[in-house]
DNA sequence: GCCAACGTTGGC
DNA sequence: GCCAACGTTGGC
């Protein structure tokens, strides 16, 4: 069965419509076992939202992983990879934090739970109220 | 701008 | 191996 996930950015740094710009990403730069370890257990067409952090902090748009984790090319030492995302559609409605920590079923989400964390897991129940709330569908 | 939460570092 | 100090992230 299929994973899903949640990675987040500041759009400042790199928003979602870059991304849809560049009609995919490398997405390296991690260096956090938590979040390394999600990255790992990527699978080419698990579906990921993206979330940006900062002046939005709404999941705003659904993507999925194209290529599995390999070993970041921008890391000098250490033990740390990269997978490759590509952008699916934009949310027709961004689902925001306060929506996310106010919906019985998304409170319990890692991003609620665990704030700092920017590569994560989300459920298959989760994904499926997020994609509903967001107006948007695989 | 502040601060809480969390991870990392370094002294012991 | 413990823990205090420090740095970073991200929400408010």
């Amino acid at each position: 069965m299929k994973n899903h996930w949640l990675v987040k950015q500041e759009p400042e740094a790199y928003s979602w419509q870059t991304f849809v710009q560049d009609g995919g990403t490398a997405w390296t730069g991690v260096r956090n076992y938590q979040a390394r370890n999600n990255l790992r257990a990527m699978k080419p067409g698990d579906g990921v939202f993206y979330y940006h952090s900062g002046v939005d902090k709404a999941v705003v748009g659904l993507a999925e992983v194209a290529k599995e984790a390999y070993p970041d090319p921008t890391a000098k030492e250490g033990d740390w990879v990269a997978v490759e995302l590509k952008p699916l559609k934009p949310f027709g409605q961004p689902v925001s934090l306060q929506v996310i920590k106010g919906d019985p079923l998304l409170k319990q989400m890692v991003l609620v739970r665990n704030s700092r964390l920017s590569v994560m897991p989300v459920t298959a129940q989760e994904f499926n109220r997020i994609l509903t709330l967001g107006k948007t569908k695989r």
